[in-house]
DNA sequence: TATTGTTATACTCTATAACTATA
DNA sequence: TATAGTTATAGAGTATAACAATA
C-alpha cells in the first residue's frame, strides 16, 4: 500500500499527517457507523436522527419539540417536517401542552411504544457489530473520551 | 435539567438509552469537530473534505484520483467536482500518467504547497480547540480507537 | 471485461430567513 | 421582546446510474 513517493519520512508530517488527525478519523468511524445503522435499520425505516428523536421522546414523555431540539443539537425547522413524517407513520404523538399553548407536547403511540424495545434491542446489534474489535472496557472509554468532546460543561 | 417523567430508572433503558450509544456520542462529536474546522478553515475556504484531499495529494504527490478515492473512502463521482474546483482555484494539477492513459495523476501546485504547511499548522490548531478537554494521554487513546473502528484488517 | 474518470440526478442533513402565534 | 413552531430555500456530502476512453 506504501507509496514510492511517500513524504511520511517529513519530520513535520508526523504531527500533521492526516492520519493522525483525531477530526479526521472521527469523521470516518462516524461515516462507517451511519452506513451501518442505516443497513440494520433499514426494515424500520428509520435513519439515526429520527431513531434518535423516538428514543428520546421515549425517554421523556412530555418532552416539547423544542427541548427535543436542545438535547440533540437540531434545528427547529428541521425537526418540524421530521416529526409531521413521524406523526404521519403513526409513530409520534403531538398535544397540546395544558399551561403553554405555543408548545406542542410530544409521546409515542401505543404502537411506537410496543416497537420501541425491539428497535433498541436492533441498535445494540447494530453498536457490537460496528465496534466488534474493541472491547468491553475500550467502549466504555470511548464514550466517555467522545462525551468529553461535544457535551458542555453543565450538561 | 432532568425531566420528572425522566425513565431513566427503567432497568432495560440503561444499557440502550441513547447517551449510552457510541454511534450516537460518534455523530455528535464528529458534528462539533465539523462545526469548529469549518470556523478555523473558513478563512482558506477549505472544508474537512477537500482540506483532506489536499493534505493526502500532499503526503503521496503522483497518487491517482482513483486512488485518492479509495484512501479517503468516496465515490469518483463525487471527488471529480472537488477536484476540479481545487484545479480552478490554481490548488491541485492534474497531469497525463506515463504509462496509463486512463489516470490523471495528481499533485499540488506551487501555491498549495507554499500554503500547506500554514494550513497544517491551522487544523493542528483546530484540534487542540475541541479537544482541549482531552489530556495527551487520552487524545492518543481516541485516535487508536477510533482507528479499530473504521480501518480494515489490511490497511 | 474491468478500471478510470466524468456527468447527471436524487436524497439526507444542516443552515438561514421569514413568518404566525403566544408568552 | 423572547420563545415555540412552521415553511421555504440553499448548501454540503453522499448514493446510484449511465457513459466514454482505455487497459
Amino acid at each position: 500500500m506504501a507509496e514510492t513517493k511517500l513524504r511520511a519520512g517529513d519530520p513535520d508530517l508526523a504531527e500533521t499527517a492526516l492520519d493522525a488527525q483525531i477530526g479526521y478519523n472521527l469523521r470516518r468511524a462516524s461515516a462507517l457507523a451511519l452506513n451501518d445503522f442505516t443497513v440494520e435499520m433499514a426494515s424500520a425505516a428509520l435513519r439515526p436522527v429520527t431513531y434518535g428523536m423516538l428514543a428520546l421522546i421515549d425517554e421523556r414523555p412530555g418532552i416539547s419539540a423544542a427541548e427535543l431540539c436542545r438535547l440533540l443539537g437540531m434545528k427547529s425547522a428541521n425537526m418540524a417536517p421530521l416529526l409531521a413524517e413521524l406523526e404521519e407513520r403513526g409513530l409520534v404523538e403531538r398535544d397540546d401542552h395544558a399551561q403553554d399553548r405555543r408548545v406542542r407536547v410530544l409521546a409515542l403511540t401505543k404502537a411506537a411504544r410496543k416497537a420501541m424495545p425491539a428497535w433498541r434491542r436492533q441498535v445494540r446489534g447494530h453498536e457490537d457489530r460496528f465496534l466488534h474489535k474493541l472491547t468491553a472496557k475500550e467502549r466504555s472509554t470511548l464514550l466517555r473520551l467522545l462525551r468529553l468532546i461535544w457535551t458542555d460543561e453543565e450538561d
